[in-house]
DNA sequence: GCCGTTTTCGGCCCGACTGTTTTCAGTCG
């Protein structure tokens, strides 16, 4: 059974026990586990190997010796006992945003309502009002929420959501009573992707403001309406939570609404073993009640209980909190890291700029070096070079590389296509002469598991290749990454001394920051790409940063941070 | 069901908003 298989188990456990009522702190231990589980790159099977199930946080008795149920026998006997207990459709209405567990089980039990389209008719024909602890309004709002429910977006790409939830905080930014707006929630920690959109404001006048949000554009229905928060409908699905608080509080606020769940849960237990208690308007004693500190400053939350600054990007609850105590943060990459870039296109494949105007703007941003890897040969919708394009090219590089200013350095390279059995779409010799071979997989990528991954393995393997290009393949919102081991993959990686890119294509951010965060665990170097295909496409780097800081990444585990001598010095040596 | 710089038992983050239950439960993040 797959990783993901068990935890779609325990979370149809703990969705069941929700609603039959179990006790909450029981349902939450189990989503805890399907949390765990989805952040595991290694696949359970081998953790049980070595018997270190119950190391995984959040792995105690009874779900170690449940997992291994399943992992062995393909079921438990709660499983067994859960699975017919609630009909699946009361499982889907309680999980319609807004109703919850308790309205769907007394829906089910007092109404007989089985589903989300039994729940719609029974309230269109007036039959839920008149239900225990129901009334008109109600009804009215359980229906209103299956509507809504059908609007709501699945969760969208970082690349659309970021720019979309700025846009409304700079909107209220602009307001003559609000301090300040900012981007908060998952889309601040520069999550791959985003559920819902959260701002923060500091506003001197909140009935002013709260009533600002409904005329904010994109905003299509206020559902919820209060003086600390406003709760919203937009036009791309997402729901938009703003909450406003005065200035003196920003700070706790926009802490508060920037971190994940987990991340306050386990702040909130450390401050309450310090005798503090934190909340979202601040820092308080927790038996004088006294504030520990005021404004707009987000870090004194940390700075109050003794701890180093977390960045945003940190606050998962994945042990930032403890590395923050034992001041082993890591110091993460930023832009101004970067000496250069090492996978970028030009028109001799299907770019928009020449060789030159790349190498430009390259120096532009302050880059020491750049390398152009056009597509290899068989991508022939991306205008593959052939050999003697190839060469054509590298002569242009050549003579672009003279006019070019002393302390710039354009390097030559491909991305070249990884075929079907593993093998790079380019001749050895035409590989030896190159800076940087970046392989990538663009075709027949729907084979098994055993093949893609013993296709990338065998690809690792070439003494030619430098850099595997975008590993999974994914596109965000729009393909599925392609069936790989990556456990197995990081370790071919790390065994044949091949760097792993994080590409930065908006769509794709791939590696994603769980395998990244794996690869640099198991001593894997990675690499951060725009995999540019105009002079301004270099700009996209952020999003393949993003990644990287959340996968804990510091300078020395991105090769393009490096002086280009130190570069050189770490890439696969030829030795074929 | 998990977990332990007080604890192997008794806790488990904390607050906003809504509706109808006149004091709070449900849902959400």
């Amino acid at each position: 059974m797959t990783n993901h298989e068990v935890a779609q188990r325990f979370q149809q456990i703990a969705d069941t026990l929700e609603v039959q009522g179990e006790n909450p702190f029981k349902v939450r231990a189990y989503r805890n586990a399907v949390e765990a589980i989805e952040r595991l790159v290694e696949p359970l099977d081998e953790i049980e190997r070595r018997g270190e199930l119950e190391e995984i946080p959040g792995f105690g008795e009874a779900i170690t010796a449940k997992t291994r149920d399943f992992l062995t026998k393909g079921t438990t006997k709660l499983y067994e006992q859960i699975k017919n207990a609630v009909p699946p459709g009361v499982l889907k209405l309680a999980a319609v945003p807004g109703i919850g567990p308790k309205t769907a089980r007394a829906l089910w039990e007092s109404a007989g309502v089985k589903s989300v389209e039994e729940a719609e008719a029974a309230a269109k024909e007036g039959r839920i009002q008149t239900a225990p602890g129901f009334g008109a309004a109600k009804e009215k709002k359980l229906l209103e929420a299956i509507n809504r429910g059908r609007r709501l977006s699945e969760r969208l790409p970082l690349w659309t959501a970021l720019p979309y939830v700025e846009r409304l905080a700079a909107e209220l930014a602009a307001r003559p009573e609000v301090v300040r707006a900012e981007a908060a929630g998952s889309a601040r920690r520069h999550r791959d992707t985003v559920g819902d959109l959260d701002i923060v404001v500091a506003t001197n006048d909140p009935a002013a403001t709260e009533k600002a949000v409904a005329g904010l554009s994109g905003v299509t229905e206020v559902m919820e309406s209060g003086r600390a928060k406003v709760a919203a409908m937009t036009d791309i699905g997402m729901h938009l939570d703003v909450r406003l608080g005065r200035p003196e509080d920003f700070g706790a606020l926009l802490h508060h609404f920037s971190s994940g769940q987990a991340h306050n849960i386990a702040l909130r237990e450390l401050a309450e073993s310090m005798g503090l208690k934190i909340n979202e308007y601040g820092v308080f004693d927790a038996k004088t009640g006294a504030e520990r500190f005021q404004g707009e400053d987000e870090a004194q939350v940390y700075t109050a209980l003794g701890l180093p600054y977390i960045e945003p990007e940190l606050r998962e609850g994945r042990g930032e909190i403890e590395a923050a105590r034992r001041n082993a943060l890591p110091r993460l990459v930023t832009e101004a890291d970067f000496r250069g870039q090492l996978h970028e296109h030009t028109t001799w494949s299907d770019g928009t700029a020449s060789v030159r105007q790349m190498a430009e703007a390259a120096i532009a941003r302050g880059y020491e070096y750049l390398a152009i890897t056009d597509h290899s040969h068989s991508l022939q919708i991306a205008n593959g070079l052939s050999r003697e394009r190839l060469l054509e090219q590298l002569d242009e590089v050549a003579a672009v590389r003279r006019e070019l200013p002393a302390g710039f350095t354009l390097l030559t390279g491909i991305e070249a296509d990884i075929l079907a059995d593993g093998s790079l779409d380019c001749e050895e010799d035409l590989l030896a002469r190159l800076d940087i071979v970046v392989g990538s997989v663009h075709i027949r990528h729907k084979e098994d598991e055993a093949a893609m991954t013993a296709r990338v393995v065998r690809a690792l393997e070439s003494p030619y290749l430098h850099i595997l290009g975008h590993p999974t393949g994914r596109l965000l919102g729009k393909r599925e990454p392609f069936p790989l081991d990556m456990e197995v993959v990081i370790a071919a990686a790390v065994r044949t001394g091949t760097v792993l890119e994080i590409n930065a294509s908006p769509d794709r951010m791939d590696l994603n920051d769980l395998y990244a965060h794996r690869a640099k665990q198991q001593g894997a170097r990675l690499t951060v790409n725009a995999d540019a295909h105009s002079t301004t496409g270099l700009g996209s780097l952020r999003w393949g940063l993003y990644m990287a800081r959340r996968a804990w990444l510091t300078p020395e585990d991105v090769v393009n941070t490096y002086p280009l001598q130190e570069l050189r010095r770490v890439l696969k040596p030829r030795t074929a």
